[in-house]
DNA sequence: GCGACAG
DNA sequence: ATCTTGTCGC
């Protein structure tokens, strides 16, 4: 059986014609939270590039940042990598992941972009329409738009734009004299909350502490666990 | 026609 | 995403 917007489509153009048929659904309205409870960062890895991934979710207290719960499943890629089609590759295996989780996050944070997309309708309002839940968008590097570099000082930012000067996102420093990354509305969040929310969830390093646990469990999941006494 | 192109 | 040593710096 399918849940609206999570079926993976056999060609190209049925992709873009899902996500033409989802991007409506996308609520670009919702503040989302500003003191949510917890935040949980989704990512995936790969092995052997296209024959198993592994897609995990982290879920943080907001305030300490503590993992208070998680996820982990291994698969097949569920579509060939395309920019701008990236989604359909990871969604079934992240939507499992969140089904498996005993708490449910008050917010995503995906490791891609929202709606700097090429149709307004990247991976993270992918997840955030078919969740139902907020979600945020950071990528570290860019799919579309022009920028200007922002301040060398942690929380400075610069607008992320199209040639037409849509607001696309915010190009966001995250750490002083470091490279920015990209951040932009998923669903049900202001980019000024989707902004915010990253910066309080990256204290220490250049990404959020969300994608930072779920990179870890993912890949741990797909090596496998290293034996104490064995290098790397 | 020639690049660019999330992970 | 992934393939990969050493090296500079706090």
């Amino acid at each position: 059986m399918s849940v609206a917007g999570r079926e993976t489509p056999g060609t190209v153009e049925e992709a873009y014609a899902i996500q033409d048929a989802l991007r409506p659904l996308v609520d670009l309205v919702g503040p989302g939270p500003a003191e949510p409870a917890t935040v949980a960062g989704l990512d995936v890895a790969y092995a052997d590039d296209d024959d198993r991934l592994a897609a995990a979710v982290t879920v943080l207290d907001a305030r300490s940042l503590a993992v208070v719960d998680s996820a982990v499943v291994v698969a097949r890629p569920a579509f060939g990598y395309v920019p701008g089609l990236f989604a359909f590759r990871e969604l079934p295996a992240l939507l499992d992941a969140l089904d498996r989780l005993a708490v449910r996050p008050d917010l995503l944070i995906c490791d891609g972009h929202g709606l700097a997309h090429p149709r307004r309708f990247g991976l993270a309002c992918h997840l955030g329409v078919v969740t139902g839940l907020p979600t945020v968008g950071v990528g570290k590097t860019s799919l579309v738009g022009r920028w200007e570099p922002p301040a060398p000082r942690r929380g400075a930012w610069s607008a992320l734009r199209d040639d037409d000067g849509e607001v696309l996102g915010r190009v966001l420093r995250t750490r002083d004299g470091v490279k920015p990354v990209f951040v932009s509305v998923g669903h049900r969040v202001s980019l000024d909350n989707a902004c915010a929310r990253v910066l309080a969830a990256t204290p220490r390093y250049r990404l959020p502490e969300t994608v930072r646990t779920a990179d870890r469990l993912c890949r741990d999941a797909l090596r496998g666990h290293l034996r104490p006494g064995q290098g790397r």
